[in-house]
RNA sequence: GGCCCCAUCGACAAGUGGCUUAAGUCACAGCCCUCUCAAGGCUGGAUUCACGGGUUCGAAUCCCGUUGGGGUCACCA
């Protein structure tokens, strides 16, 4: 009689190795109590998500905060939607964001004892394990065809039942291990199936770190574990790798609670200890067509690539720092007492994790960013613009480039102070701010119209502007003297130094003093908006100033 | 549809049976400050915690049901 033991040295003639040698080969972890190692495991299938963005952060925080281990492993199990490339993209992208492994997959190389960290160089290590579970009986190799299986699950819908391969309909469990041979020897195709012994009428307990205990089905289903192309699905390499790896925090989105009674049979099966499991809520956005919410699409929207904002010139430590915002309800609260804090002094817990996934919200990252951006001190400012620049903005490049010293005191205007000016929230909008500080790109403004005021005559705007470039003396004012000649000035040309003087009898004169200085910014900045005047003209010095004013009268 | 998860302002949320006539942040509106803008300051918005029952002297907080939303039911992860 043919046994199960044959069947399994029938199936893997290659393999001699056994758990035990597993086991010596991938030692336990020796660290400290209370360490969490962790993991960020994605398939290389694209550019990096939001969401796992997200995933890979928390993955990341709790591990270093623990004194712990985080890595990175490649799940490249599904060969039909693997893209190439984007195993080392995904390991670039988070690099970008200051996420790096302590050991893994790197891209170009491996590193570290639980090697290799590509599930497809793992084959080997699977088949070990898959080879025991079927001397033992709890796997068994199922012949059934695409029809066959559409046939029963035709079947069970008509009798309502329970879809999937399971109990009586779980035909290939009562293959002899002699008859199981014999079609593989006429060449029928297989995949192995793992033999539940749970009953979807049990309830079992399972704690998640997040969630606290929740109540689940028991699994029944004969899930597949090794697929025709001789690898595992994701339930097995799961299993495998996160036992042996030493995996003891599992956090990954809530679409895979529905599988967690599987990989809880799993392990209790192959008697190893499951790993802490917590959930982690799921990004959100309102769907527009229906008004309702939808998980993040990258598809659909835009932010749901994080390449979106690296593009639009986000710094990522704003990026980051939202993310922390969804993940904990208290790390706003921090935020606010540590505004120039790096997130790694913040501590994640469980506790503080919502239940539901939060609707990303766009405005609120604008927010961060702005209040991020405005911290920066000038040079690490002009350094993150510069690393955007090189790869978003040509324009922006150069005004760095040009003259770094220049372009730093611009973006520090009112940035000195105990509340800073906040006017970019990403790096893309800093050339339609400064612009027009740059002569060319000033000339450029020109040919269109400025927007002068309309109700103000072309005559006083040529005296003002002719009187203002006369009384210009920067070397000896400073703000409050300047601002104080102006409203002097304004009195030469009948604007009112006095607003509620101004707005008892506006018609008396040609404005009030604001309006006085309004036509000084719009010939200088092309623009009815700048930062603080005094600044500007410090900035661009008195020859400037008189070639604009100049070039502005003769355009009258 | 079965199973599972979730449910406090437009959004993120605090709240773990009495301290809540329900914090804070973002957004929104108004006012103030102001050389414009960006900021900053102040004020406003849930007569009530999806709804209905219970438990309790007392519930946003505990229990049950209903409703709603989400997830999942692959040789995808």
């Amino acid at each position: 009689m043919f046994t199960k033991e044959e069947l399994a040295e029938f199936l893997f003639p290659e393999i001699h190795e056994t758990l035990e040698d597993l086991e010596k080969r991938y030692p336990r972890r020796q660290l400290k109590e209370g360490a969490y190692v962790t993991r960020f495991a994605p398939s290389p299938t694209g550019f990096l998500h939001t969401g796992s963005l997200f995933t890979a952060l928390i993955a990341y925080r709790f591990a270093k905060q623990s004194d712990g281990v985080y890595f990175f492993r490649l799940e490249d199990t599904d060969q039909k939607r693997e893209i190439a490339g984007t195993g080392l993209d995904l390991v670039k992208q988070l690099k970008n964001f200051g996420i790096v492994s302590d050991e893994g997959y790197f891209g170009d190389h491996e590193e570290g004892n639980y090697a290799p960290y590509v599930q497809s160089k793992r084959a080997d290590i699977y088949k070990v394990v898959i080879k025991e579970l079927i001397k033992r009986g709890r796997a068994y190799p199922c012949f059934c065809t695409k029809e066959e299986m559409e046939e029963m699950r035709a079947k069970q819908e008509a009798k309502k039942e329970i879809p999937g391969y399971y109990g009586e309909y779980a035909k290939c469990r009562n293959l002899t291990p002699e008859q199981a041979k014999q079609y593989i020897e006429e060449g029928k195709p297989y995949v192995i199936r793992f033999r539940s012994e749970g009953n979807h009428l049990n309830h079992i307990r399972v704690h998640d770190e997040i969630r606290g205990d929740m109540d689940l089905t028991e699994n029944d289903q004969d899930i597949v574990i090794y697929k025709s192309d001789g690898l595992p699905t994701y339930h097995f390499a799961h299993l495998v790798d996160d036992h042996f790896m030493g995996t003891n925090l599992v956090t990954r989105g809530e679409e895979w609670i529905s599988s967690l009674a599987i990989h809880i049979e799993l392990f209790k099966t192959m008697g190893w200890q499951a790993p802490k499991y917590a959930h982690l809520p799921v990004i959100m956005v309102t769907d527009k067509e229906s008004g309702n919410r939808r998980k993040l699409s990258k598809r659909k929207d835009p932010e749901a690539a994080v390449s979106f904002f690296l593009e639009q010139g986000y710094p990522k430590d704003g990026v980051l720092k939202y993310l922390m915002t969804i993940a904990n309800s208290n790390f706003e609260a921090w935020l606010l007492e540590n505004p120039k804090s790096d997130i790694s002094s913040f501590k994640l817990s469980f506790e503080k994790f919502s239940l539901d996934g939060a609707l990303f919200d766009m405005p609120k990252l604008d927010n961060i960013s702005k209040e991020v951006l405005g911290n920066m001190d000038k040079k690490t400012f002009t350094d993150q613009a510069y690393e955007w620049a090189k790869e978003y903005s040509e324009e922006l490049t150069s005004f760095i480039e040009r003259d770094r010293a220049h372009f730093e005191e611009i973006i520090n205007i009112e940035r000195d102070q105990e509340k800073p000016r906040k006017d970019y929230n990403k790096f893309s909008d800093v050339c339609d701010k400064i612009r027009f500080f740059f002569p060319d790109k000033y000339d450029a403004l020109l040919s269109s119209p400025l927007p002068f005021n309309e109700f103000i005559s072309h005559d006083v705007i040529k005296e003002v502007l002719q009187d203002f470039v006369a009384s210009l003396d920067l070397e000896h004012q400073d703000e409050t003297s300047w601002f104080e000649s102006m409203k002097v000035l304004g009195l030469r040309h009948n604007f009112c130094d006095d607003r509620k003087v101004y707005k008892k009898d506006p018609t008396s004169y040609n404005g009030w003093y604001a309006d006085c200085i309004s036509i000084v910014r719009i010939a200088l900045c092309a623009s009815t908006q700048s930062p603080k005047m005094f600044d500007v003209l410090r900035i661009l010095g008195k020859e400037e100033i008189q070639r604009r004013v100049e070039k502005v009268i003769s355009l009258l």
